[in-house]
DNA sequence: ACTAAATGTTGACGTTGTTTACATACGCTC
DNA sequence: GAGCGTATGTAAACAACGTCAACATTTAGT
C-alpha cells in the first residue's frame, strides 16, 4: 500500500539518478525512467525540477561534492603540502575513472556554471571543495597571482584531459602510470 | 524537379551533418534533421549508414581529419621541430573552439576507436594524422620509449583537458593565456 | 530487354521530454 | 475538528526521435 504523497520524492530522485548513472551515460538518462525507478509517475518529477537540464545539473552537483570529498580525503591520507597536491590530482583521475557518467555530467556545460575558480582577473571564491583545493593549493607554489593561476590551470588541464582520454578509450594506464603522469607535473616558468 | 535517386548521398548527408554540428551538439544532432536538411526521408539514412552510431562515427573520422591537417599546418608554419610540437598544441585547442561539437564528438567513446597511439605497449601505428604527429615529436624528444610515451601522455593530456575544460566554460582564456600555457609544457623526469 | 541489386519513400511502433487538466493529501486557520 | 489553500502526484495528449517492414523506382549487368 503506497502512499500518494512520496515523502521526500526530490532525493529519491537524485538518489535513483545517481544509481542509473553507474551503467547509463548522462542523455541516455531518461527523465521517465528516473521516475519509473522510484515508482512515481513521469510527470511527477516537474513538481520538483522544472525541466532535465535542472535534474541533470542537481545530479552534477551532487558528483562535484563528492569528487571535492575524495579529493580532499586523498590529500590528508598523504598529510596535505604539495605531495597533497599530487595526490588531490590522482584522485581526479580516479573518481573519474570509477564514476564515468557522473563526472563527465559534472563539468558538462549544461551542469552547475561554476566549478571555475580561474575567471581572468582572480575570480571570486570557488563555491565547491575540488576547486577550492586547487586554487589553495596553487597558491601555496607561488605567491605570484599569474603564476599560481598558470599552475593551477596546467595542474587542471592535465589531470582533466587525462581523464578524459581514458573514458573515452583513448589512452590505456595502469594505477602506478597514473601516479607518474600526474605526480610528474612540475611548475614551469614561462 | 529532383531525381529520385540521389547521385552522392552518403557524402552529402556528411557535409549536411557538419553543417549542423556548428550549432548543435552531436547528440541534439538527429538522424531526421539530417535526411531533412539535405531533403531525403528519413529512412534513407539506412542505405548509407547502419544506424545513427555509424553516422556519426563517419563525422567524428571527418572531424578527425580536419583536425590533424590544422595541426600539421601549424607545425609546417612554424618549421617543425619543437616550436612546431608547440604548435600543433595549440592548433588542437583552438581547433576545438572553433569546432565544438565537432571536437568533442571525435574524441567520444562511441567515435571512431583509434584516435589512440597510446596503448600501453607501443601500440600499432596510429592511423590519423594527429596521432601520428604526436608520436613523431614525443620522439623526437626522448629516444626513450617510456620517456617518449610520458611526453606524448602529459602533452595530450594537457591540451585536451585545456581544451574541453575551455569548451564547457570552467575556465576563461585568451589566445594569448592559451600559447603561454601549452607552449609551457616541459618533458620531466619522474 | 529483362532482371537483380541499389537506392528512396510511406507508414508504423515504441520511446522520449513536456504541457494541460485533473486528483489527492498535507497544513493552516477558525 | 471543519474547511480551505497549496503542495504534490496522476492521466492523457503532443510532437519529435530512432528504427523497422513493406513498397516504389532507378540503375547496372547479362
Amino acid at each position: 500500500m503506497r502512499k500518494y504523497h512520496h515523502g521526500d520524492l526530490r532525493s529519491a530522485l537524485i538518489e535513483a539518478g545517481l544509481k542509473l548513472l553507474a551503467d547509463r551515460s548522462a542523455d541516455e538518462l531518461g527523465l521517465r525512467e528516473a521516475a519509473r525507478s522510484v515508482g512515481v509517475s513521469a510527470t511527477a518529477v516537474y513538481r520538483h525540477f522544472p525541466d532535465k537540464g535542472a535534474f541533470l545539473a542537481a545530479l552534477a552537483a551532487e558528483g562535484l561534492r563528492q569528487l571535492g570529498a575524495a579529493q580532499r580525503d586523498a590529500a590528508e591520507r598523504v598529510g596535505g603540502g604539495s605531495a597533497g597536491f599530487a595526490a588531490t590530482g590522482a584522485a581526479y583521475v580516479r573518481f573519474a575513472i570509477a564514476n564515468p557518467a557522473l563526472f563527465r555530467l559534472a563539468f558538462s556545460a549544461s551542469g552547475v556554471q561554476d566549478a571555475s575558480c580561474l575567471a581572468p582577473g582572480g575570480g571570486e571564491a570557488p563555491s565547491n571543495d575540488a576547486a577550492l583545493l586547487l586554487r589553495d593549493h596553487s597558491r601555496n607554489l607561488s605567491t605570484d597571482q599569474a603564476a599560481s593561476r598558470q599552475i593551477a590551470l596546467r595542474a587542471w588541464a592535465l589531470v582533466h584531459g587525462l581523464a578524459l582520454l581514458i573514458l573515452d578509450g583513448q589512452v590505456v594506464l595502469d594505477d602506478a602510470e597514473i601516479d607518474s603522469v600526474v605526480s610528474g607535473f612540475a611548475p614551469v616558468k614561462n
